[in-house]
DNA sequence: CTCCTTTTCTTGAAGCTTCAAATATTAGGA
DNA sequence: TCCTAATATTTGAAGCTTCAAGAAAAGGAG
C-alpha cells in the first residue's frame, strides 16, 4: 500500500524524451532499410552479427544473445530470411539439439550492399547529433540502464564448438 | 559513389549500446505492464495522454501527434481500448472529419490502477539506474535525437477548439 | 453551386513479435 | 539401461504495427 514515489518533473521530462524515442528511432531505421534494401532493421542486425564471424555462422541461441532478442524471435526471423535465401541452418554436429545459422553468400551480398545507407541514417539521426562527450555518456548511459534490464549482460556465452 | 563514413570504435559501441536499450527497454515495459493490468505499454501512453487533459478527450490527430505515432497506429490501439471499454469515440461537432477520443471512468480507473507499478518499473529500470546529471544529460540527448527524426517537433499543435 | 483538392480518420491485409506449447536431443541418476 | 530433467529450438495462434488504399467532411476556385 505504500504510496509510489512518483516523478518529479525532471524525472517525467527526461523519461518522455526516452520514451519518444524509443517510438521513434526504430521506425525511422526500419523504413529506410525497407525502402532501400527490403530488410528490417532487425533482420538486418542479425546478418551483420553473421557476417562479422569468420565462418559468417552462429548458433542460434547464441545468435539471439548478441542480437539481446528471445530464441523465438531470432527462430521466425532466420526462418525468413532462410525463405529469401540470405540464411542456411543446419543442424549442429556437435550437439543435435543445437542449430547453426549461416550467412549465404546472396546474404553477405546483402548486408554489403545495405551497409552504406543504413551507417548513413545511422549518422544522420544519432552520431551526427551528438557531441563527442555526449556520444561517450550515451553508451555509460545505456549501458546503466540494460545492466538493470538484463542483470547478466549476455555477451560471449559459450565456447563455440562448431 | 563516395565511400561511407564507416564508424569509429566509439562510435560502434555507443550505437549499439543504444540499439540494445532500444530491443530490450520496450519488451520490459509492455511485460509488466501486461501482466499486472492486461494492456500495452503503448495503450497506456495513450491512456494516459487523455487522463491528463480536463476532459480526459483529445482529438485522435492530436493525440497522435502526442503520442509521436501514426493516425493509423493511433487509430486501431483507440479501437481496442475501446472494445475494452475503456475510451470513447465520438465525432466532433465542429469539424465533422475529426474525432474525439475520451477516457471512460472505467478507463480512468485503469490508468489509475496501472500507474504505481508502471512508475515502480520505469524508476526500477531507468531513473534509478542513472545519477542526477546523467538524467538531466539523457534528457537533452534524446532530445538531439528527436529533432533530427522529427525536426519539426510535434507537440501543441492546434488549439482544439472542441 | 459544382468540382477539385486537402485534411482527418478508418480499414484490411501483410508482416513482425510474443506467448504458450510442442519437439528433439543430451545429460544425469537409480 | 531406463527414466527423468534440462537444454535448444521450433511452431502456431493471437495481437500489434505498418502500409496502401479508401471514405467522409471541409475549403476554395471558378
Amino acid at each position: 500500500m505504500d504510496e509510489p514515489r512518483w516523478l518529479t518533473d525532471e524525472e517525467q521530462k527526461a523519461w518522455r524524451q526516452l520514451a519518444m524515442l524509443m517510438t521513434l528511432l526504430p521506425p525511422a531505421l526500419d523504413s529506410q532499410l525497407q525502402r532501400d534494401s527490403g530488410v528490417t532493421h532487425f533482420g538486418y542486425w542479425v546478418m551483420a552479427m553473421l557476417s562479422e564471424r569468420p565462418d559468417r555462422s552462429l548458433r542460434m541461441s547464441d545468435l539471439a544473445a548478441r542480437a539481446s532478442a528471445s530464441p523465438s524471435r531470432v527462430s521466425h526471423v532466420v526462418a525468413r530470411l532462410e525463405k529469401n535465401g540470405w540464411v542456411r541452418r543446419a543442424r549442429s554436429s556437435c550437439d543435435g539439439r543445437s542449430n547453426l545459422a549461416e550467412l549465404t553468400d546472396a546474404g553477405y551480398r546483402k548486408v554489403v550492399d545495405a551497409a552504406p545507407g543504413h551507417v548513413e541514417r545511422v549518422r544522420d539521426l544519432v552520431l551526427d547529433a551528438l557531441t563527442g562527450p555526449q556520444l561517450q555518456e550515451m553508451g555509460e548511459i545505456c549501458g546503466a540502464m540494460l545492466r538493470r534490464i538484463d542483470p547478466d549482460g549476455r555477451k560471449g556465452t559459450r565456447p563455440l564448438t562448431d
